[in-house]
DNA sequence: GAAGCTCACGTT
DNA sequence: ACGTGAGCTTCC
């Protein structure tokens, strides 16, 4: 080779979050790693005195910087990520204003982010003599090596001292890096010659039976097997087996093996279903699309119903036909076994299936099959948009609207956006589906940026079910004071006596398992975080929702040293105890975070739903999504208005696509389907929609709402979030920002705040917000995001953190609400 | 993020 | 003169 004795040069973004070493380092890659090392590889790098895991963003030739250093290690077979996605991460860590790192490690697998251990050990030369102002130290290292944050809490050490004794050479400081990533190994048994066992056979005595047996197994099948089935096959135990391998007849086998989390579960191959001339109509205007070399983005809007799966599909197999390659985006997948089984019935082995009940190992496994070119579609949640296909020809987002594509913590970013720019890159499709669109997806398409595609028919001319709206202030005046009105009950009633199912759904307001004290009122918050600690039943401990600090539950009130203090147990549980007392006959399956934490926990109460082992389903939200069952023929809503008051614009939107999808589950095969929805504001145009079933009147009203008040899509809207650990300085800061912004574009912006954030305070960093709302006419994000970028280099502290979100998908305060 | 440096302060 | 902790720079 002509370039052989040429050095070449990687630049990497470290693994280190932070301002300054946002922006890649130069090695040198040592020439046995040429061909190791390529864009994207992960790599390990020697960075200041540490050990650090890199991605390579650029490949080069020359290099300017006098003291490079090498590149230590390559850590995958094939890079995690394409020269795509490195590219992708350039335009999140820009759009998002985070740091490049952090863009590219939220698109590789959570194993992939390493794990680093700081270990001290005693080296040779050291003498207990050498330690004698920290004997404990010596007896422990002696021992074993342990960890730095162990040795630094022991109470007789010293920073200084470690320091001295690293010096002099009597103890050595390692930094390892934890590699997560774990290969599923199985145990295999392999057997000598079929010639020789057959000789070993002859020799052996007739009262040797089972290994005589095990014997004759490998000569009528030579091939290596699972100890596992082995042990099934002949009927014997392990010591017999390892008998063997000790006499060297057998002998073990490690091999990797992919885990395959949908293996024991049968899937039935499906055919395509015959389209209706609606749904024909439709997919003939995706196909069209399909072959077109340029990317577009198309709204399909249809009824609940009305078969978006099957054109999906479709749609898939069209893609797979032109030997490209498709990401499937589902909420919250797990949650959909039936829309997972479609897929796999209709592709098989060719599915790459991303939720998030699998365990990293086997997400890992799933990811690798999609990056090796095992599988061409992927599906998932979220992050599935990064799937690390090559050849994409088509992304879908079902539920379009769902607030799960929005990541909650940073980058904050979109899927949708996301897939967009990704579409873009390929000149792909995007797909877009959505029974109640979002409106800001919805008013794209209204002004030509996306194509409208409508479905208004239900497959096979399955009726609407009945909704029914009751007025709980109603049953308070006729003195029915339980949650259940009348009509519920009697509708409860006739529905489990005719045989059938009915779903339950409570939907619900932030945490409820809190602890308060009855006699005061007081309630226990994180002494970190200024929120509501969670009770969990299981040990009886309190724990921080964010930052995991944990406290035993106190027997007495902390304030007022009551005895009566209360954990109020989650709504589901109190409404499953009503339904109880009532009638003690049903059998009920509870679905909420208590009963669900388990893995797998979801499918086994949903199997055991569908097995009709239950007469009724009750849940939260949770519940809402892709659920199939045909003996559901009554679907209840509780209290619909719990969520239309939450301290958010889109609360009324929200509500109606909830409630909307709820009344879906009703009677979706024979039988006809009846909804009954309980209510305090029935005069709200959101509840009122839902109940007519029309998505075009709730449109029309929520859109003069948007456009009155000035919200998306009529405004642009961005939150800034500051954080610090000193409130003075941050409250300093923030008030000298908002000043700024006020007076360089206070013309074209409307600059809200700073007030302190929906949580005040995280992990002991305090959080303050401000908001910016401007015409969305004017391309401003820009000049913001510089604007912000200047201040955070002038300000020169490091303590502060800007946090920028984009996307509106954010809990606006009460304070802030207009 | 964290090691390693400088610098100011306090101790012998 | 030296130990100690705090702030600041640097990392290729």
């Amino acid at each position: 080779m002509e370039n052989e004795n040429k050095v070449s040069y990687a630049e990497v973004v470290v693994d280190v979050p932070a301002t300054p070493t946002d922006r890649p380092f130069d090695y040198r890659i040592p020439t046995t790693l040429q061909d190791a090392v390529q864009v994207g590889s992960r790599v390990q790098v020697p960075f200041g005195s540490q050990r650090r895991i890199g991605y390579v963003t650029r490949i080069k030739s020359n290099c300017d910087f006098s003291r490079v250093r090498s590149i230590i290690q390559v850590m995958d077979v094939m890079p995690p990520l394409t020269e795509e996605l490195v590219e992708l991460g350039d335009w999140i860590a820009d759009e998002y204003m985070c740091h490049r790192i952090s863009a590219l490690q939220a698109m590789v697998p959570a194993v992939l982010r390493g794990k680093y251990q700081k270990l001290v050990s005693l080296t040779e030369n050291a003498q207990a003599a050498d330690f004698s102002a920290s004997p404990s130290l010596y007896t422990r290292l002696k021992k074993s090596s342990l960890d730095w944050e162990e040795v630094c809490k022991l109470p007789d050490v010293r920073l200084s001292w470690l320091r001295e004794w690293v010096q002099q050479g009597k103890i050595q400081i390692e930094m390892k890096i934890h590699d997560r990533v774990t290969e599923k190994k199985v145990r295999y048994v392999s057997a000598i010659e079929p010639s020789q066992l057959l000789q070993i056979i002859s020799t052996l005595p007739e009262r040797n039976k089972k290994q005589r047996q095990i014997l004759q197994f490998f000569i009528d099948k030579p091939e290596p097997i699972p100890l596992k089935q082995l042990l099934i096959e002949v009927n014997t135990t392990r010591s017999t087996i390892t008998k063997c391998v000790e006499e060297n007849w057998l002998f073990w086998e490690e091999r990797q093996e992919n885990r395959n989390p949908y293996a024991n579960v049968e899937i039935l191959q499906t055919k395509p279903l015959l389209l209706t001339k609606e749904q024909q109509l439709v997919y003939s205007q995706i196909e069209r699309n399909l072959f077109t070399p340029h990317s577009e983005t198309i709204l399909l809007h249809g009824v609940t119903g009305s078969g978006k799966t099957e054109l999906y599909l479709q749609a898939i197999a069209k893609v797979l036909d032109k030997q490209q390659e498709a990401i499937v985006l589902v909420p919250e997948i797990s949650l959909t076994p039936q829309m997972v089984e479609r897929f796999k019935g209709r592709f098989g082995d060719q599915v790459a299936v991303l939720h998030s009940g699998l365990s990293h190992g086997e997400k890992y496994d799933e990811w690798r099959k999609i990056r090796e070119g095992h599988c061409s579609v992927a599906i998932g949640a979220r992050s599935a948009i990064f799937a690390p296909f090559t050849r994409l020809g088509l992304i879908i987002i079902d539920e379009e609207h769902e607030s799960s594509y929005k990541q909650e913590d940073h980058p904050k970013y979109h899927a949708r956006a996301v897939a967009q720019w990704r579409a873009k890159h390929h000149g792909a499709t995007l797909l877009l589906g959505s029974a109640t669109p979002a409106m800001e997806s919805y008013y794209q398409a209204e002004n030509g940026e996306y194509r409208l595609l409508e479905l208004s028919e239900r497959v096979q001319g399955r009726p609407f079910p009945a909704i029914e709206l009751v007025d709980m202030r109603n049953e308070l005046r006729q003195g029915n004071r339980s949650m259940f009105s009348k009509s519920l009950q009697r509708e409860l009633q006739r529905c489990i006596e005719r045989g059938e199912q009915a779903v339950l759904f409570l939907n619900r307001r932030g945490f409820s398992t809190f602890v308060m004290c009855r006699a005061c009122g007081e309630t226990i918050d994180c002494p970190h975080c200024e929120i509501t600690l969670t009770y969990h039943r299981t040990n009886d401990t309190l724990r921080c929702h964010y930052c995991g600090y944990a406290t035993q539950l106190p027997s007495t009130c902390p304030k007022c040293e009551s005895p009566h203090i209360r954990h109020f147990g989650t709504g589901t549980q109190r409404v499953e105890e009503e339904l109880l007392r009532h009638f003690p006959q049903w059998r009920i399956i509870r679905m909420d975070v208590d009963t669900t934490t388990r893995k797998g926990s979801h499918q086994k109460l949903l199997g055991a739903f569908g097995r009709h082992e239950a007469d009724i389903l009750l849940g939260t939200q949770m519940i809402a999504k892709g659920l199939d069952f045909p003996l559901v023929t009554l679907v209840g809503v509780i209290t619909a208005d719990t969520m239309l008051h939450l301290p958010d614009f889109r609360s009324a939107e929200r509500t109606f696509q909830l409630l909307t999808q709820v009344s879906g589950r009703a009677g979706r095969h024979q039988q006809p389907g009846k909804v009954v929805i309980q209510s305090y504001s029935l005069d709200h145009y959101s509840i009122r929609r839902v109940a007519d079933q029309n998505w075009s009147e709730f449109y029309k009203e929520e859109y003069d709402t948007r456009k009155k008040l000035l919200y998306p899509p009529f405004c642009g809207l961005v939150q800034l979030l500051f954080t610090h650990p000193d409130q003075i300085k941050l409250l300093q800061i923030t008030g000298q920002i908002a000043g700024e912004l006020r007076s360089a574009l206070g013309q074209q912006i409307q600059i809200l705040g700073p007030v302190p954030a929906m949580i005040p305070r995280i992990k002991d960093r305090y959080r303050i917000q401000i908001l910016l709302k401007f015409p969305e006419e004017v391309e401003l994000i820009g000049q913001i995001k510089k604007k912000l970028r200047e201040i955070q280099e002038r300000s020169n502290d490091k303590h502060l953190r800007i946090i920028i979100d984009r996307d509106g998908h954010f809990h606006i305060p009460e304070k802030l609400y207009i």
